[in-house]
RNA sequence: GCUCCGAUGGUGUAGCCCGGUCAAGCAUACGAGCCUCUCGAGCUCGGGGCCCGGGUUCAAAUCCCGGUCGGAGCACCA
């Protein structure tokens, strides 16, 4: 970081400053979860603090929370580098939050409402209170008992906090708390009273001593609504922190729209490289720590940021261009057949350029009556006159006779060994010989196939590898075969 | 419609709370040059910004008001 982020926001006098990240387990972290997630991280360690993971998990019916993205996320935290110090499921939670319902009702700072949502709308729009505001808390008492033991069903009864009939936001009057839901749920079973999100969220960063809340602006009311609960409490709220939404240009970022994709077919997977879910990024060879750094970089900036490709490719090159090795592929080979070629040409492609250390790679070429062939990309020749020079990069010079693109064949000759001068404005070229050649596909960031031929020692290569396809790109190792490389595009 | 936020170069930010040291810093992108057997990396230099209009003040990116644009919420979702 050249760049330190600002400093938490009124962080003196906690005994240890305390943050959670809390998310939905109904879908994959996206880069947008990662930026409450690194900041909660970043702050816990910084202030010597702890983090939580609180599964928010109480919306069977409309938000039913999935088996497999409870451990999806745990593994995408891991890949940041984020290790909580506590998880909590609130779905384990549900009888903490009865009681403090009880309590709530009994002393009257909630109560059990029956009205319709249409009827409570008309009275919350107009400011005044319902029918069971005033209920005495022996009712209440005996209604929330209906509520949890079957006498009442969904729909026909709600908590409500009491607050203020008359705040100028409607959002924030006698909001509700906990509502009847007898869906299943993947991890509980046997509960039809479930808290809503300004209920169990209140109670557990009241439980659970949060001192500060890192969170998206959308949630900038229920900080409103949860200050209620916090006043009957009698216990100061958390310190909140609103911060924007995250953007990735021409990427998908919401966790529904994923799911929905996902289920219709219009992905390939969690990880399709058009998703801006973290497990696409990790596919795609980029490093944590470069989701950090453009998180960090955001800070705690309440206003809405687009995170651009080139900077996450910047980063991502600084931070893989050291480990990269370098290898050559040419996509949609066209042969190059090269004339007067002395008896026998050894390239030293070096692993690295700017590290010597790491050794090269010797390539031998041989030929047949002074001939040899080698495989080229048609973008580095399709349009070349008769006459014009190409540099094989480590091998040699030649000069282009003829190209035909429907034999996908070039014709050349032998130009001499030596490294043309910068100012000859010769290009240079990658190239892969025959008797060296492996099919690679690599998946491209559209997730479309690049398929062509690369150097077999990529053959050799572990998945999770970053390497360089000279003048084509960064890529990460997927798997690879005897015969098959597979490759995901990175960046530029 | 109602409630509430935000606005610094192409992008992301620093500065704004506590007005002068800001003729606005950094990163990335862009341009030029050097270097390099990659369209990668590195090095040097350069252009580019305080949304608009008023007000307060000796002095405003910073404070106040209005406008514009952008965003969020108004679920028995989180």
């Amino acid at each position: 970081m050249k760049q330190e982020p600002p400093s938490l926001p009124r962080a003196e006098g906690f005994h240890q400053v305390v943050l959670r990240f809390a998310p939905n387990p109904d879908g994959p972290l996206t880069l947008g979860n990662a930026r409450p997630a690194v900041l909660c991280d970043y702050y816990a360690k910084r202030m010597n603090g702890k983090l939580i993971l609180r599964f928010e998990d109480t919306s069977p019916s409309v938000k039913p929370p999935l088996k497999e993205a409870y451990d999806w996320i745990i593994e995408d935290l891991e890949w940041l580098g984020i290790h909580p110090d506590e998880i909590h499921y609130q779905s384990n939670r549900l009888q903490t939050y009865y009681d403090y319902a009880e309590k709530f009702i009994e002393r009257g700072f909630a109560y059990v409402c029956l009205c319709k949502p249409e009827e409570f709308r008309r009275f919350e729009k107009k400011g005044e209170p319902c029918p069971h505001r005033d209920q005495d808390p022996d009712l209440g008492l005996s209604l929330w008992e209906k509520m949890l033991n079957g006498g009442l069903n969904p729909g026909e009864a709600v908590v409500r906090v009491k607050t203020d009939m008359k705040h100028p936001n409607p959002a924030v009057r006698d909001w509700p708390a906990l509502r009847i839901d007898v869906a299943n749920h993947p991890r509980v079973a046997g509960f039809r009273v479930w808290p809503l999100y300004n209920w169990s969220c209140a109670i557990d960063d009241h439980e659970m001593r949060v001192s500060h809340v890192i969170r998206g602006k959308e949630h900038l009311t229920n900080e409103v609504r949860q200050s209620y609960v916090f006043k009957y409490l009698g216990s100061p709220p958390p310190v909140s922190i609103h911060i924007g939404r995250v953007r990735l240009e021409g990427s998908v970022l919401s966790k529904s729209r994923i799911m929905r994709g996902l289920a219709e077919g219009a992905y390939t997977g969690l990880d399709d490289p058009r998703l801006g879910t973290l497990k696409a990024l990790r596919r795609r060879g980029f490093k944590p720590e470069v989701v950090r750094r453009v998180v960090l970089e955001m800070g705690l900036n309440i206003a809405e940021s687009t995170v651009k490709w080139e900077n996450l490719y910047a980063y991502n090159r600084e931070a893989v261009d050291w480990e990269a090795e370098r290898y050559y592929f040419v996509k949609n080979p066209f042969t190059m057949i090269v004339r007067s070629v002395p008896q026998q040409v050894e390239a030293r492609l070096p692993r690295h350029p700017s590290r010597p250390e790491l050794g090269s790679r010797i390539i031998v070429l041989k030929t047949s009556d002074g001939e040899a062939r080698l495989f080229v990309s048609p973008e580095d020749v399709e349009n070349l006159a008769p006459g014009s020079r190409l540099r094989l990069m480590s091998l040699f010079n030649v000069e282009v006779e003829d190209v035909d693109p429907h034999s996908k064949t070039v014709k050349a000759f032998f130009k001499g060994l030596e490294v043309p001068e910068k100012s000859s404005g010769v290009k240079l070229i990658q190239w892969v010989l025959p008797s060296d050649a492996v099919e690679t596909r690599v998946v491209m960031p559209d997730a479309s196939l690049t398929e062509g031929l690369g150097e077999s020692p990529l053959t050799q290569l572990n998945p999770g590898r970053i390497i360089q396809l000279v003048r084509f790109g960064f890529c990460r190792v997927e798997a690879v075969s005897k015969n098959v490389v597979n490759l995901v595009f990175s960046h530029p």
